[in-house]
RNA sequence: GGAGGCGUCGCCUAGUCUGGUCUAUGGCGCCCGCCUGCUAAGCGGGUUUGGGGCUUAAAACCCCAUCGAGGGUUCAAAUCCCUCCGCCUCCGCCA
């Protein structure tokens, strides 16, 4: 949710930034009209609710002055008319206060479903368009070549005993797999790893819930987009497709203490996504899958470090990336294929050698305060005033690495050698076909 | 799954039975000031959060809401009724 306040005062830049985004800029006129009516109807609301209030507490000191007269045994006749009328007035005026009330309630719903519909405000410099209008910032290393015809990743983890797809599919159903053996070692070695050079970088672990009540599910903004997301009606829980929907609810509400720096957390957890919206795309291995298991860092901070902490956490993306030795580059996502909540998204993409092209293994958002304001998550300013925090969030590795990792370090023999960094992991320099 | 107890402004707590001087009591902590060689003690004041109004803006000020959440009854709800959430105790079941 963005600032209405800032909506106010620079409707043009919260215009183009809906432009930017291919969304729709009519909104921002609606939400405006909509917030004028809103006010005005809770002024009118509230004052009338103020007058039933005086009325109605002069007929609690009435009640008193009677219950007085009566214990001394007067006349309590005058009284009693006194009583009667202020009451017949109180009850007038709390059935127009009732009115007043539906009505500044419809038009306050009304106010604050329009304004969620708002997307956060693009930074500056993020490429306007859609999907393929990306700006690449850096190639690092170069695509892999091979002087043998290699093999894909599903091709490799067969050999190598590795992933077992067709058992996968007969447990789960489609886009469901097994890691067996060195596959499932060599996902635990990466996701240690992933967890140990966040926990050195002063993050801490953090093992999360899966399931979520809506309120989490849609103070994080993925509601919006729920026909990717699996929901279990019995229970009225949403399954997380990243701990970052937990780690982000996990301060939902509160007023956090982040003036010792930015609060940084490493989730560790099952991610799972229904995929409704790509059928039959990625349908060979584990690309694109239903359920995966992932390490993501995601970090409160003041809104003003917010930037400089997004670069942070490509960074350490990077640094990883470096470990498992992969070529890659990075992106700065377009402004259309940001998600709702993200002000700028940098995403590295790994070489896939038999795909010939780069596919996304981390992903960084910044959603400056957008999330924050939905989940109601603020900190106390040094002047003592209460403002929501900057969120972020960034990937740290998943099951998807193994794609990568088994194809660029594949070698003649159908074996494939194992990135020096995971070795203390797998015990092993080189993972041999069965 | 069953039975019972509980949820109050950072923490603890009074108030709930019997609706109205509750504008929610007191303590601790914290902040400001006074006093004081220093410290401690003492004294005085302040200390939930959100929204609306006023304001160029902020502060101050006024108003509305906020006693786990949402509804209801009533002129009036922390207090009565309903639903939900969470915690605790016991029983049952279970990996």
């Amino acid at each position: 949710m963005i600032d209405i306040k800032f909506l106010r005062d620079n409707p043009d830049l919260v215009r183009a930034s809906q432009r930017a985004r291919g969304a729709d800029e009519s909104l921002v006129d609606q939400v405006l009209a909509a917030d004028e009516k809103r006010r005005a109807s809770l002024s009118e609301f509230e004052s009338l609710r103020a007058e039933q209030k005086s009325v109605s507490k002069s007929v609690g000191a009435i009640m008193g002055k009677l219950g007085a007269a009566k214990k001394q045994g007067g006349d309590v006749t005058a009284i009693q008319a006194e009583a009667d009328e202020a009451r017949a007035k109180a009850t007038e005026l709390a059935a127009e206060v009732k009115r007043r009330e539906a009505a500044a309630d419809d038009e306050g719903a009304e106010f604050t479903g329009l304004l969620k519909k708002l997307d956060n405000i693009v930074l500056d410099g993020v490429p306007a368009g859609g999907e393929d209008d990306y700006v690449v910032l850096e190639h690092i290393g170069e695509p892999t070549t091979f002087d043998f015809e290699p093999l894909d990743h599903l091709a490799l983890g067969e050999k190598l005993g590795a992933i077992d797809m067709e058992r996968g599919a007969k447990v789960g159903g489609a886009r469901f797999y097994f890691l067996t053996g060195v596959g499932a070692r060599l996902e635990l070695a990466l996701l240690n790893l992933a967890m140990n050079q966040a926990v050195e970088q002063g993050f801490i672990p953090m093992i999360t819930p899966t399931l979520v009540r809506p309120e989490i599910m849609d103070g994080t903004g993925y509601l919006d987009a729920h026909e990717d997301v699996y929901h279990l009606p019995a229970d009225d829980l949403y399954l997380t497709g990243t701990s970052e929907v937990a780690l982000a609810g996990y301060h939902q509400g509160e007023i956090i203490d982040i003036s010792g720096g930015p609060k940084r957390y490493a989730g560790w957890s099952s991610c799972y996504r229904r995929e409704a919206g790509s059928h039959g795309k990625d349908t060979r291995g584990i690309i694109r899958v239903h359920q995966f298991n992932k390490v993501e860092m995601f970090v409160y901070c003041d809104p003003a470090d917010a930037q400089a902490e997004h670069q942070r956490l490509l960074d350490w993306e990077k640094e990883m990336l470096a470990k498992v030795e992969l070529p890659y580059r990075v992106i700065d996502t377009a402004a259309g294929d940001l998600g709702g909540s993200a002000a700028r998204k940098y995403d590295s993409e790994a070489w896939v050698p038999t795909q010939g092209r780069y596919r996304e293994l981390t992903s960084t958002s910044n959603c400056t305060t957008y999330q924050a304001r939905r989940l109601g998550i603020r900190y106390r300013t040094p002047e003592g005033r209460t403002e929501p925090v900057a969120t972020l969030n960034g990937t740290l590795a998943t099951t998807r690495w193994l794609v990568a990792i088994l194809e660029n370090h594949q070698q003649a023999d159908g074996s494939v050698k194992v990135p020096a960094a995971l070795q203390p992991f797998l015990g092993t320099d080189v993972l041999k076909p069965l």
